[in-house]
DNA sequence: CCCCAGGCACCTC
DNA sequence: GAGGTGCATGGG
């Protein structure tokens, strides 16, 4: 086993990251789901693919370094995914000058988007919808699984997630076991489509308003999970999923930005947080708001 | 019993 | 394009 130390370059919260509803593929190495209290040392766990080939990998944060376990050196793994490159404060000064912006940033700051995987990302938001964020969460456990290739670590077996065609080759009755309830076609239609080739990477270099549009040929992803995959794995920083929480806020602090259509309110809101980075200051709100909400309602 | 959760597919008009 | 309905499951 490898094991390696990252210096940290700027702000950086591993807990808000990994814990604020953005990824579903990391989980605690003690075994507590997100909602829990830490029991030991920090450590969260995920697996990813080298070369085609699946590797599991711990990490945890001590203050200015992250250090982290695996088989390999996966320093490149984790500027890719925590976006250790991002460049916070240019990003937060694009953000509005306004109260509730300034609380979600100084609360959570050092929180970063993510840079996931597409296809884990694309089924993790098909399993999103009318769900909360620890059984989002516990769906994707499953389905590592139940249906993951084995990965052994330090004397610690682990499951990758599924890949698309691991996923296409089950049937719904199997993913309605875990639970999926009504998602559980959409998911296993969905891997199909990307198993044959039409991958969701595809849209990268698109236009954005083109690129939500397109990634809703996938069954069971609309405009707010198009957004969602966007913003969580193919880089586009300026899309502001439109959620019950971030309606809740424009509603509350952004109400000229209400229209009737999800394509006109999304460019209002986008406009409103900071444009090209409009998506970053969405997910500064999401989070302190989802865990604030008795403030949101007393003001 | 109720309501709700990071909405979507499907149907009308 | 806009407006209604049904939808699986578990937790409060």
């Amino acid at each position: 086993m490898e094991r390696g130390y990252l210096d940290l370059d700027g702000p950086f919260d591993l807990q808000a990251t990994l814990e604020s509803g953005q990824s579903y593929l990391w989980w605690r190495a003690d075994g507590n789901d997100f909602d829990g209290t830490f029991g030991d040392d920090g450590w969260y766990v995920t697996t990813a693919r080298m070369d085609e080939t699946p590797v599991a990998l711990r990490v945890r944060q001590q203050n200015e370094v992250l250090e982290w376990e695996s088989t390999r050196d996966v320093t490149p793994v984790l500027r890719r995914r925590l976006r250790l490159d991002d460049d916070l404060v240019t990003i937060r000064e694009a953000a509005p000058d306004d109260d509730v912006v300034e609380r979600a940033f100084e609360t959570y700051w050092g929180m970063r988007l993510v840079r996931e995987p597409a296809f884990p990302t694309l089924v993790s938001f098909i399993c999103s919808t009318q769900m909360r964020v620890a059984r989002i969460h516990g769906m994707q456990q499953a389905l590592r699984e139940q249906f993951g290739t084995p990965v052994s670590l330090g004397g610690e077996e682990y499951r990758a997630y599924p890949t698309a065609a691991q996923l296409a080759a089950t049937d719904e009755s199997a993913l309605r076991q875990l639970s999926l309830g009504y998602r559980a076609p959409y998911v296993q239609e969905t891997a199909s489509m990307v198993a044959s080739e039409q991958r969701p990477e595809a849209v990268r270099g698109d236009a954005y308003e083109d690129a939500r549009e397109s990634l809703t040929k996938y069954v069971g992803v609309g405009q707010k999970v198009a957004d969602c995959i966007l913003l969580f794995a193919l880089d586009y920083l300026e899309a502001v999923p439109l959620d019950t929480w971030i309606r809740k806020t424009i509603s509350e602090y952004y109400p000229d930005c209400e229209h009737g259509s999800y394509r006109q309110t999304s460019q209002a809101i986008r406009d409103r947080l900071g444009g090209e980075y409009a998506g970053y200051t969405q997910t500064y709100l999401f989070h302190y708001l989802r865990h604030q909400e008795p403030a949101l309602a007393a003001d």
